[in-house]
DNA sequence: CAATCTTTCTCCACTCACAGGACAAAGGCG
DNA sequence: CGCCTTTGTCCTGTGAGTGGAGAAAGATTG
């Protein structure tokens, strides 16, 4: 079926279409309230949008004492797809135009198996939440994929974790299958976009959002936008030296922070002190799973494993060091923790925190919070869609 | 006298006063070529800047074939004051509203001595410089100064190397002194606004401007804008740590950037060398000058002197270690090196460029330049007359 | 030297965005 | 039932901006 073939005319429209998506339903006087137009003015845009059916009057608001308004609302029949493909699983969820996450898939998965197995994956599931009744087709679609993006272009490039994408047309081609407006960006980007749209960054106008999941990254955003950088790396942070002289990591170098901490670093680490005999927790894990991954050390640091909690203290202190000098670096007024790994809690995040007001400069530090992503999971999907979103409601 | 009252009353009237500052004379012609505007609009809103003073018509351009063009410049009788105060001495420059240096003034001094008695002196060599008769009076003044400034208001925080400056309203006692309006901002961020404006890093949109003088900072362009972080310490990057367990520092923690390289540390670790006898030529500066600076390491690396230059490419390791770490985070398009140590010159740019090309990520530093600054001294004060020029040059 | 072409600049009529006030619609409250 | 409040619509005036028709001023050419 043909959908929202409709953009905003202006930047008016596009105002208003964002403050519909961000605040939800509100009548003309609302609206008018925020944003700075007289109410004629307003009048004709609002009727403009009505006629392209981005958005639709239904209904009667309770009176305030006066006349009752009209409720103004984004077409609820708008559906965004966001996609957050990751190193080892993919996350496919259906919004409406609001953002709301109305349906939610994920299944594991490996990048590696490069980009035309993947999207079949990504296909599927989305086709599956079409069939649940959530969506009659899409509206746009927002991807995540975990390494560097040329953006303006949506395609990979150079991805270390991820052979066989570089240089794939990740934009063109989900464009075409789905048949809708696709945008393509770094995972991490798309986490910082969710939780500011919907999780702790709410109001943050320059922040780090550092997901951990099998490998490290930083979402940055000045001023309210993503900084993706020149060549689309920013926020590439796993493979800052953290450690001289430290472990060899796949890059080539020494001591990168991701060869000491990520999931596949804890993962290996957990391994090797089962072997060792050092945990009886993880080796009986090791026992029963086959295998050990980081959900397993966050449940035996649960359990109160010493060596589990030493790993995680050891990994948050060389995180935090590395974050300490972002901090210095970049002052952000805020500090999001997300990815996989956020299960291991609170026990990373204070190890990370000690570390970053030992070592950041007081006045960086100051007022500066801490804390786990809010979103889990749906950061990314959420993110996604949101990317998609911010497109399509400017002005074509 | 009454200087410059009139402020561009919209947006258009201030991109062109932007244009004839950076693009230098033009006539209406060419103006209405970058500004998108029919001859019509464009012609009203010249005529009005022209009413104000703020720019004016000067003599006929010679025909091109056709009819000969008004030059229409900037009123050539405005006048910015630079100001750009350091740890150990201050530039006063004066520019015209093209923000070409007129004059420039350098002097020691010493910041500890306080916001007053510096005040007074950088008044004497204002005064000085308006008694050349380069100016009748100043339009503007930018300044900077060696620590984070709030910037709305234009107030020092918490500076670590100057006390005594910690909340002097800077800002508005310059400007009841010169009675004129005052910008402030940190020094390093006046040195990225000058090398954007007329040095190597002109037509590039996200930067780092590495300033190594008595202490090292770095300056951040994001999208052309500088960013100044949440509490205005941003690009405060001398504490990062680069020493693990290295030498204690000013501020309490140990083998901070600064403790291994900086003016300051270069001149200890140049004393020490001279007193053990490791280096002939810098114990004979020592004996003549009765001390050591920078710059005799500079001088004596120039000479050949094997301890200099080991000295100077250590820093640049050590140097070229944190900022890797910036480049793999930021991935800008440029890295611009400057400050007092740019006399240290290509064995220092060496010695980073060996280090972030090797421990930085290929996609971020492909491409990337890593290059000396161009203007020296100048860049401060003509970042702090572009800055005050910016704040005028907007509508009010 | 006149006729013609170029380039620059000015003037004028027309369009459109937008503000702001008058007014109508719809409800609450005494 | 009259009066007040809130919401939404209509209409007119204003000012920004466009685009075209020339006028001004010089170069070029037969």
């Amino acid at each position: 079926m043909r959908r929202m073939t409709a953009r905003p005319a202006n930047a008016h429209q596009a105002r208003l279409l964002k403050l519909l998506r961000d605040g939800g339903p509100n009548s003309r006087a609302q609206l008018g309230d925020q944003v700075d137009l007289s109410r004629s003015k307003l009048a004709v845009e609002v009727d403009r949008l009505l006629e392209t059916g981005l958005v639709v009057a239904d209904g009667l608001a309770a009176s305030r004492g006066g006349r009752r308004s009209h409720n103004i609302r984004l077409a609820p029949n708008l559906r965004f797809l966001g996609v957050d493909i990751g190193a080892t699983s993919v996350d496919v969820a259906v919004t409406n135009a609001e953002l709301e996450v109305l349906g939610h898939l994920n299944q594991p998965m490996d990048v590696r198996e490069g980009p035309v197995a993947v999207f079949e994956q990504v296909l599927a599931m989305a086709a599956k939440l079409r069939a649940t009744g959530l969506a009659e087709g899409f509206d746009g679609a927002g991807i995540g994929v975990p390494g560097p993006v040329r953006f303006p272009e949506g395609v990979p490039v150079a991805p270390p974790i991820m052979p066989g994408w570089d240089g794939f047309p990740v934009r063109e081609a989900l464009s075409q299958e789905l048949g809708c407006p696709v945008m393509v960006d770094n995972d991490v980007n798309l986490m910082a976009m969710g939780e500011q749209h919907a999780g702790v960054a709410r109001s943050v106008g320059d922040f780090l959002c550092i997901k951990i999941g099998t490998g490290i990254g930083c979402g940055i955003v000045v001023g309210g936008e993503v900084h993706r950088g020149t060549t689309g790396s920013a926020g590439d942070i796993g493979h800052i030296q953290a450690v001289p002289d430290g472990r060899p990591c796949a890059c080539g170098n020494r001591g990168c922070l991701e060869a000491h901490f990520s999931g596949a670093a804890l993962a290996r680490d957990a391994l090797e002190a089962a072997q060792q005999g050092l945990s009886a927790e993880l080796a009986s894990r090791l026992e029963t799973n086959g295998g050990l991954t980081a959900v397993d050390v966050a449940a035996a640091a649960a359990a109160g494993d010493a060596t589990s909690l030493d790993l995680i203290r050891e990994g948050g202190t060389r995180t935090g060091q590395v974050i300490a000098g972002l901090v210095s670096f970049f002052n952000p007024g805020l500090v999001v923790i997300g990815g996989g790994v956020t299960g291991l809690g609170h026990t990373l995040l204070a190890a990370i925190r000690t570390q970053v007001y030992r070592q950041s400069l007081p006045l960086a530090t100051g007022n500066l919070p801490i804390v786990l992503g809010e979103l889990g999971p749906n950061a990314g999907v959420i993110g996604a869609a949101r990317l998609i979103s911010d497109h399509l409601f400017s002005p074509a």
